[in-house]
DNA sequence: CGACTTCTTGATGTAACTCAATCCCGGTGG
DNA sequence: CCACCGGGATTGAGTTACATCAAGAAGTCG
């Protein structure tokens, strides 16, 4: 990960856009623009905090360690997103998860002091954090209950449906997010052997169809039906 | 769930703890104090959010529900804790959890208009909230990663730890919560029958002493061992 | 073209769920 | 006071979903 020579703007920013405007250039003056090539670290689950990221552009995964080579994907970032928000507390000084990019990806870094003015500052922008907080937990809470509860199947079929809510289709139909299965499997919680058997039923089903890195729905009835009849 | 008669201050509250000192009229203002009879919900999930609530005495638990008779206990809250923040959402405008008392309780509810404002005119308190938001966050992540990956045995270890840590211990060394065992196995995300067994193993080990209701760790050493061997 | 991942499939093992039977204990009514 | 009942606690046996292991096929990159 290094410092961007290019100029970035501050246009396409969690941060920039939810602040006062007068606000802005101080951003302008504290954030540090950082390129991040495919499969390298944002930062490390235990590292000690020293800032908050936003996404600027690329796709980049927040995953949690597991023995030496599990993990547990807890969530995607595209632009706009925020990265390391985990490690916003006041008493835990390390983040409790990492951050990879999946593609060469491009983070806006804004150092945690200066971020902690920012929230007392900016009151809307905190506001407007907090909301985001909520709907984080909120989604953490149905997948936990989903992993707790529900067969590799059903996940899976939510997965999908929340793929395509979040990250859309292409023209052809197919998910607009490139993933190794390895990716999705740490995604929902199951290993690459058994996403790979579930995906075969999917296609004799012709629910989906899958090809390289993509996968597409093809009866988004069946998949929603999957994703929650177990409910 | 009914108003209290009764007078109750509003000193052990994290509201109140956490406002500006001129705003603390205005909460008084617009206070309801509840009575929650044990077994009684406090509110459901799928119910359209009208406030948040604050516990001022009493056990409750927060769960999610699945099929007709399973469910997810997300946790435990007592007294000085949040319920129902979850709903703090914009755009999510439903409980995505309910909360039900697990003994006689007293909580104090705050309409949600009324919350936001005190939100925006509080900034130190949506500051503390944003923190305590992102310390769940993390816990919920942590939790779904061992229910993910983790043993039945390890993920009960690492319930016995934190309950220790949440809710102390009695004179007599025994967790200072009385749960049944079927609300612990929906906490732990297994079978009531799974937990009995697994509880025996524990007990043969003499890492524990179970009596009625109540949870005695004997070998902290080994329970703490199991909650992070798999880790 | 060989080394090296990633993919694919089968065989086997096992933790945990499910269902059902029995046990135990407190309450209730005769 | 005791026999009876009901519901939670306990135990057992069978089933299953999923993980694990292993090994071959097929891309892929120098």
């Amino acid at each position: 990960m290094k410092l961007s020579k290019k100029k970035y703007g501050i246009e396409n920013c969690y941060l920039s856009n939810h602040c006062l405007p007068e606000w802005l250039p101080a951003i302008e003056a504290n954030k540090k623009i950082y390129e991040v090539k495919k499969g390298e670290l944002v930062f490390k689950e235990g590292e000690p905090v020293e800032g908050i990221y936003f996404v600027y552009s690329g796709k980049l995964k927040v995953h949690k360690k597991w023995a030496s080579d599990k993990e547990l994907i807890l969530r995607f970032a595209t632009d706009g997103k925020i990265l390391g928000h985990r490690g916003l507390s006041t008493n835990n000084t390390n983040y409790p998860i990492s951050a990879t990019a999946l593609e060469n990806s491009v983070v806006c870094y804004i150092d945690m002091n200066f971020f902690h003015c920012t929230l007392k500052v900016n009151t809307k922008f905190a506001y407007k954090l907090l909301m985001f907080f909520a709907d984080e937990l909120q989604e953490s809470e149905r997948k936990m209950r989903n992993i707790a509860h529900m067969s590799v199947k059903g996940r899976l079929a939510q997965t999908l449906i929340s793929f395509k809510n979040q990250f859309g289709v292409n023209e052809d139909g197919s998910l607009a997010l490139e993933l190794s299965k390895q990716d999705v499997s740490s995604y929902i919680g199951a290993t690459y052997e058994t996403l790979f058997r579930i995906l075969n039923e999917l296609i004799e089903e012709k629910a989906i169809e899958v090809s390289k890195r993509s996968i597409k729905i093809l009866d988004l009835a069946k998949v929603e039906d999957l994703a929650t009849r177990e409910i």
